[in-house]
DNA sequence: GTCCATTCTAATGTATACAATACAGGGCCC
DNA sequence: GGGCCCTGTATTGTATACATTAGAATGGAC
């Protein structure tokens, strides 16, 4: 993605997280490249983009719309994600080398350390780790197609961002969880592997549910969180 | 999708399906612009879009390849499709209405009575019944993002095709597979649904192993097939 | 002779001007 | 008075010209 392009997709996408520009409402070209201060071409190129990660809808000969996310919807992500990250955890699992193997453990461990220190832990420093985990053990699922698909569901940010309302305990129960899917793919026991990270995503919907009860007990649009 | 978008669309897709575009080869905007008969601009749309579809990847300020197919691959898809259309089978059990059963019914029974008339049987009619009634299935989960997964994954030919290969006896079990899914949707049974379904979408893999025995004996890169 | 730097070229990325389409408003006919 | 058609306008779709980048080939220096 070149300079034009990618500043414009960060400015729509930002914009769209800041919940400046509303679900359900029309995104004018034109206007958008007033915005992000390129022409149009590079802003059709990123509302393409945007309509690969299900940010936005475009309708033929009629418009670009900002996507509209209800309740339903978050929970609908974190089955679909259950189920593509337990298959990718399952096939690498099957098939990831000792490098690979050395990264998980790398980063599931520095996790860890982190949990032991006392004190207040780097958030930052944490979802790093965590992404990194879960990039690395989808790398290993050698799958195209499968790692575009997870990605394009997570980079809906509601879900990276909810590691932030975790409790203490909570964080353990989900790096045990990340220690557990190192000794399953070292195992080379796929169905181990997709049963933790099954467990790990739902495990990660409680949480999430619990941060925003507001949003479980009406089903009204959900503004997303800016990063 | 406008006119010269489509054009250019279906003319790179059916050159890619044909064989005459080869896995791996790099696709030069201006000459598919010249050989489409369009300018560049629907060409890069194009391309976009086949992106999202997983028939080409772009490398930015590189180029865009024509994505390569493994007999791996082809498993993957099988398999992404029996979970993606199993959880689709379950919301839609959880969820359809009378109109939308109705339907399922409809096109299940109409593929019943041509298995039950003798005679050869009119693929195109069959494929035609059986593209709708997953399609129906695929509405009543109410997801758009999974139905956007799914016909991302489906668009490839390779699949729906596997149809035209299948005995009669292996479309009747096929059928049977329809008919259960009618019913475990009509009792709301999400589970019982979701299983039928991932029997039916494996099934369907072994059909194609058996149909294309060289393909699964070496692992060479395969060419697909034409629509 | 080999390695590095430099230039040249071919392809993608971007901007802008023009065309076609869809909706809204108003006028006309029934 | 209501419905339909028609025209005007705003917005998306397309074409083309220009900018930028990446790779390859060539030349020079060591």
């Amino acid at each position: 993605m070149s300079k034009a392009s990618a500043k414009a997709y960060q400015a729509i996408r930002g914009r769209i997280l800041g919940g400046e520009f509303a679900p359900g409402s029309r995104l004018k070209e034109e206007e958008l490249a007033e915005v992000c201060g390129v022409s149009r071409t590079p802003i059709r190129d990123a509302l393409r983009m945007l309509a690969a990660e299900y940010y936005v809808t475009i309708v033929p000969n009629h418009g670009t719309f900002v996507s509209q996310w209800t309740v339903g919807d978050i929970e609908d992500i974190f089955n679909l994600r259950a189920m593509l990250e337990g298959y990718g955890a399952r096939r690498a699992a099957e098939r990831a080398d000792a490098a690979q193997i050395a990264a998980l453990a790398d980063h599931a461990g520095a996790i860890q350390e982190m949990l032991d220190r006392s004190g207040p832990l780097d958030a930052e420093l944490f979802l790093d780790h965590n992404r990194r985990f879960h990039q690395i053990l989808t790398e290993a699922a050698g799958s195209e197609r499968l790692s575009l698909m997870i990605s394009r569901l997570v980079e809906q940010p509601v879900l990276m961002r909810t590691a932030l309302s975790y409790s203490r305990a909570d964080l353990q129960r989900s790096n045990n969880h990340h220690l557990e899917i190192v000794s399953a793919v070292r195992a080379g026991q796929g169905a181990w592997a997709e049963s933790v990270m099954t467990s790990h995503i739902m495990a990660a919907f409680q949480v999430f549910k619990a941060a925003h009860p507001q949003l479980v007990a009406d089903s009204r649009t959900v503004a997303l969180e800016e990063e």
